[in-house]
RNA sequence: GCCCCCAUCGUCUAGCGGCCUAGGACAUCGCCCUUUCAAGGCGGUGACGCGGGUCCGAAUCCCGCUGGGGGCGCCA
């Protein structure tokens, strides 16, 4: 079938999987999973200086945890391997050669600073920087001959000056003067392609079909284009997303704060919500939902929906969306994703999480409405775990049961006698309890519960006082009551 | 400097000539729920960058300007 859809995703492991190239790569996977094609992964490693193993390893991770499953590539194989280009190098001489002898490329012995000097002086004369031609007109034989003698060259490809058009799936129609474009280098002196040249080949020998990527490649695509054309290869179709921006509205770099998947990851944010978040950056479905599981925006998704402006990422809205996507699960589950955070906070020991889990997940219950990102949950539940916590007498509500010693003594002194004399310790009792108290003391109902919040967390808000007596129990009650007591209020 | 792309609430966006006194979501504000907070429910504030056309009619089409972004490497 050669009809098949195959597109690809091609990072260069120079770093961590950014999320701009994140939501490039989902694009991509949407795309291929809508049509029922191929979503290839390569990796454009040319660049010896910068590309490392680790930066391979974190962009593979990075994209499993997205659930960016590639059906070729690297781990996984296919039939259009090798998909890591410092393995194909052997390939990319061979084209090269093709282009040297039919006269689409020549060797260039120009040095670095002929060129940049060469630069210079275009750009100090206003002049667009392109390259000079020099090294054009000299002959093949006349270059093996030099280079034979021991001489270093790179290889250039001669570009046709003329109009360049194509039809963008995104954009339309684009158009591109050629006579602007200079002889670009495809091999470098050292023998590695340039990224502009290896792209075709690769896309073209795997038979991509689209290519779908960052607007910041559309001036490159023009370059490709001939050298399509040079190699008679069949050119796919061009999809330019736009890109991801900061706040400020430049792109989205570190000085924006996170700008990598691992980032989030480690912030507790969910694949499921940053995939979400992700497809809704430039992508719109049909009609006003927002919230898709990956397979729904499989059968969603359509490039004709993408558009064509670039796209602000609001962390906030990442946020909400991840809270959502939180209390989606239920308090096992909470329980079980926000154990590792709980666990480095040091709230929970390894040893004691069998034994405590059931406790965790009645903690969770409650806390999960508070935290929007994993991240959250210690600092939300921290006060759940130990007695030693801060009352917060700087905060007016605090200090108004702190001051008025004479009712938060009545309450106190009236709910742990009842509570201590209580047969069955249960939620039921305890209401009854605080029922009563009301009652017997005369006084309202926040008149009963602020104290008792007050003096079981320290604070003037957070979790129900119900729900505090029944995760910590009778004891810890008692403890926190009459420490409370001993402290503030003698 | 040259080339290219883009332009609807603060942000993500719907809108593809009349359904628009411009819809949804985040954020923000108010109200409700409620022992507090959060969550949730309801409601409010808030946008077609500017100027020319075309057309009976323009957020939607065309031109210019302005603004923003990207590219012009022996980086990808």
């Amino acid at each position: 079938m050669n009809s098949e859809v195959r597109v690809r995703f091609a990072p260069s492991p120079t770093g961590y999987l950014h999320v701009g190239g994140a939501r490039t790569a989902l694009f991509n996977y949407l795309f291929a999973r809508n049509m029922g094609g191929k979503f290839i992964l390569r990796i454009e490693d040319t660049d010896q200086q910068r590309s490392t193993d680790e930066s391979t390893n974190a962009i593979l991770r990075s994209m499993k945890w997205l659930g960016l499953e590639w059906d070729e590539g690297p781990e996984v194989g296919g039939n259009c391997g090798p998909y890591y280009q410092t393995q194909r190098m052997d390939i990319y001489n061979d084209y090269a050669k093709k282009l040297l002898e039919s006269g689409h490329a020549y060797y260039c012995f120009c040095s670095q600073e002929e060129l940049d000097s060469e630069r210079q002086e275009m750009e100090k004369n206003g002049v667009p920087p392109k390259y000079s031609g020099k090294c054009r007109n000299i002959s093949l034989a006349d270059a093996q001959k030099r280079i034979a003698a021991g001489e270093k060259a790179a290889i250039r490809f001669k570009m046709p000056g003329k109009e360049i058009k194509f039809n963008d799936l995104v954009r339309g129609e684009l158009t591109f003067d050629g006579n602007l474009l200079g002889d670009m280098v495809i091999v470098r002196s050292d023998g590695f392609p340039t990224y502009n040249y290896a792209v075709v080949i690769d896309d073209g020998l795997m038979k991509m079909t689209h290519v779908l990527r960052g607007d910041d490649h559309i001036s490159n695509t023009p370059k490709q284009i001939v050298i399509y054309e040079a190699l008679g290869f069949t050119q796919p179709v061009f999809g330019h997303i736009s890109m991801i921006l900061g706040p400020d509205g430049s792109r989205l770099s570190k000085r924006h704060g996170a700008t990598s998947v691992e980032e989030y990851k480690k912030a507790g944010i969910l694949p499921e919500a940053l995939d979400n978040f992700l497809a809704l950056l430039g992508w719109s479905p049909e009609g006003d939902r927002e919230f898709f599981t990956k397979e729904e925006l499989i059968k969603e998704f359509s490039m004709s929906r993408v558009a064509k402006s670039p796209a602000v990422f609001d962390v906030k809205k990442l946020t909400w969306m991840n809270g959502n996507y939180i209390r989606k699960n239920d308090d096992e589950a909470v329980a079980k994703m926000t154990l590792p955070y709980l666990i480095e906070a040091g709230l929970v020991k390894e040893s004691e999480v069998e034994e405590k889990m059931p406790w965790l997940v009645k903690v969770m219950k409650t806390a999960k409405t508070s935290f929007e990102t994993l991240a959250d949950a210690p600092k939300n539940v921290t006060l759940f775990f130990n007695e030693d916590y801060e009352v917060k007498k700087d905060d007016a509500e605090v200090a108004k049961y702190t001051e008025n010693k004479e009712l938060t003594n009545k309450v106190l002194d009236f709910v742990v006698g009842e509570i201590t004399a209580l047969e069955n310790y249960d939620l039921a009792s305890v209401k009854a309890v605080i029922k009563k108290a009301q009652k017997t003391l005369g006084v309202t109902g926040h008149d009963v519960f602020m104290p008792l919040r007050v003096s079981l967390t320290g604070l003037s808000s957070g979790p129900g006082v119900y729900e505090m007596f029944d995760i910590l129990g009778r004891e810890r009650v008692m403890v926190r009551l009459k420490n409370f007591k001993e402290k503030y209020l003698s």
